[in-house]
DNA sequence: ATTATCTATAGATCTATAGATAATGC
DNA sequence: ATTATCTATAGATCTATAGATAATGC
């Protein structure tokens, strides 16, 4: 039953690349403890060596990978305006759980509060400081202000698509978004 | 314990008012039936004659009503801009209950889907319509891309806000995106 | 007689803990 | 000897249903 250290630390990153994808897919009261160990082949007793404080511990480390990774993906991206048209398409719409924790965790966050709100809190300063590092029009950054528009604009636009059942809206929302961006003459 | 028709009718309506505060504020998966009838003075074995559907048909009838009583609010607004600074306002950012159910339940619907999600899309198109009757700039009415870029950068901002732990950095998101829209000068 | 509500309960969850097990790592 | 994981279980939920109750409304 024991497995090496090793093997130990390895079924910790499992379960965490789990809870952050089924988080942003089903939310966080959407998944217990027992169907993510169960979806890495463990069950759920051994759980509590990893995360001794629970699943509020859980919940933290999960949200600040999922910010690490979606920044990582961020920072390939080459300006704000190509962040906006990547977060703004077809594919991101439909792939919830690779996608971007605002639209999918930030409501569930402020209802949970405290360290996860924290936790949560440090992936949007980081998110701010991928883009502010962009490029926009004639300066080689982009204001915080600016940054925080297409944040919440983008996050806004997405979140309505994914709760719309009638496609075409959708689309009328995220194209919208584009069209903001991509029509702005301003560099604050 | 049979009530009036009339009390049956006003106990229905107690128990949607109560469930389109408390979904706002906790979450769709955030009360349950028994909490709900509870707090209406109720006991949950009553509800399933009230809603014989179940719970689908109790949200689905509480987001109706939620955005029956949004829609009426920003009636009373007399341009686009007021509604915006209403909007992002701390009000606005502290209560939940009362507020616009795009930043509270918009991932829920999205979880959700199927006759929940369709009741959600016709509030949105019912918001859209009450901007789009607002005068901006010349124009006595408002485009609706430019009500959709109201409606999705205002909803991603108030949200973001409202997970974020530091009160700085969620005012400067809302104040953000208020510039956004008082320096604007298109008039789509 | 009809029916709105209540009581009681079934069956599925959920988080968390206690104690057993068995392999690692000293 | 230590410890990562498993089994079993406690105690709280949750949605939903069945049947009892008692007041309405014919």
């Amino acid at each position: 039953m024991k497995v090496t250290k090793e093997q130990s630390t390895l079924n910790k990153e499992k379960i965490l690349v789990a809870a952050s994808k089924l988080y942003r897919e089903h939310g966080i009261d959407g998944i217990g403890i027992g169907e993510l160990s169960k979806s890495v082949g463990l069950t759920h007793g051994g759980f509590y060596r990893q995360f001794p404080e629970g699943k509020e511990q859980l919940v933290s480390e999960a949200i600040a990978r999922t910010f690490d990774e979606y920044c990582a993906h961020w920072s390939t991206k080459r300006s704000a305006k190509s962040i906006v048209k990547g977060y703004l398409s077809s594919e991101h719409l439909q792939n919830k759980q690779d996608g971007c924790p605002m639209p999918t965790l930030a409501a569930d966050v402020a209802r949970a509060g405290g360290a996860v709100s924290e936790t949560y809190t440090d992936g949007l300063r980081r998110m701010l400081t991928v883009i502010s590092e962009k490029k926009d029009g004639d300066s080689d950054h982009t204001s915080e202000e600016k940054a925080m528009q297409m944040m919440a604009s983008m996050a806004g636009a997405l979140m309505i698509a994914r709760a719309s059942s009638d496609q075409a809206l959708a689309k009328k929302f995220m194209s919208s978004v584009i069209k903001l961006w991509n029509d702005d003459t301003t560099t604050a």
